[in-house]
DNA sequence: AAACCACGTTAGATTATCTTACAGGTTTAT
DNA sequence: ATAAACCTGTAAGATAATCTAACGTGGTTT
């Protein structure tokens, strides 16, 4: 069950090449964080490393901004839309373990 | 036909990213460089930035060193296989010619 | 012995990023 | 309509990260 953490969500890519690849300014990457909108992780020395999910993310991010839609109802989204994911996997989860139980398969 | 130009080769990474995901020294990274087996992009300011396959490669070319092969032999071991692969594509396009020839195939 | 290899290390300069703060035009709430 | 919150620009000063160039060195190779 490969949850590899892929390249895709390897954090290692800094600011000012999410702003080069985004086109967003850094205050704004910035600032979205503080909104709790996304969440990248830091180096030794306290630098910003994103991934490319975190990339993608912003621009979703930027064009609801350009919407009108705020950070504020934009977070809450983001919110509603993990919660669902979370009840999927579960879901998913769930039914493995029913038929785990039953006919008893092994983990790999 | 999509040669998207993946998120495995872009060039995002910094050298300090890839120190740590490598274990290599910043001096090993610039040294196999200038050895040309590496080929990192720059920032306007001057500054490296390496792709996941860079990672890679660089990975397998310390491999190699702790083999005690040279960096000259890697590289030739490097434009032999590059060679080759070239070869293959060429003959994959080739076929795909003629059958586009024979049978008319639109191209999406 | 001379030259080359694969680095380590140092120095100094430059680029990149960080936080904090103030400012200001817009939108939202009271 | 005033106040408050939103989103962003910009500036300052500090720190982190990277750059090039150079010297040194133990171990091969020629």
């Amino acid at each position: 069950m490969g949850n590899d953490l892929s390249y895709k969500d390897k954090k290692v890519i800094t600011i000012g090449v999410v702003r080069d690849l985004t086109g967003l300014s850094e205050r704004q990457i910035r600032y979205y964080e503080e909104r709790k909108l996304i969440f990248p992780e830091r180096t030794a020395g306290g630098s910003r490393k994103y991934s490319f999910s975190d990339v993608e993310l912003l621009m979703k991010i930027a064009n609801k901004i350009e919407d009108g839609i705020q950070t504020h109802e934009i977070r809450k989204e983001m919110i509603r839309e993990q919660k669902k994911q979370n009840q999927d996997e579960m879901r998913r989860k769930m039914i493995q373990g029913q038929l785990n139980a039953q006919f008893g398969l092994r983990k790999n």
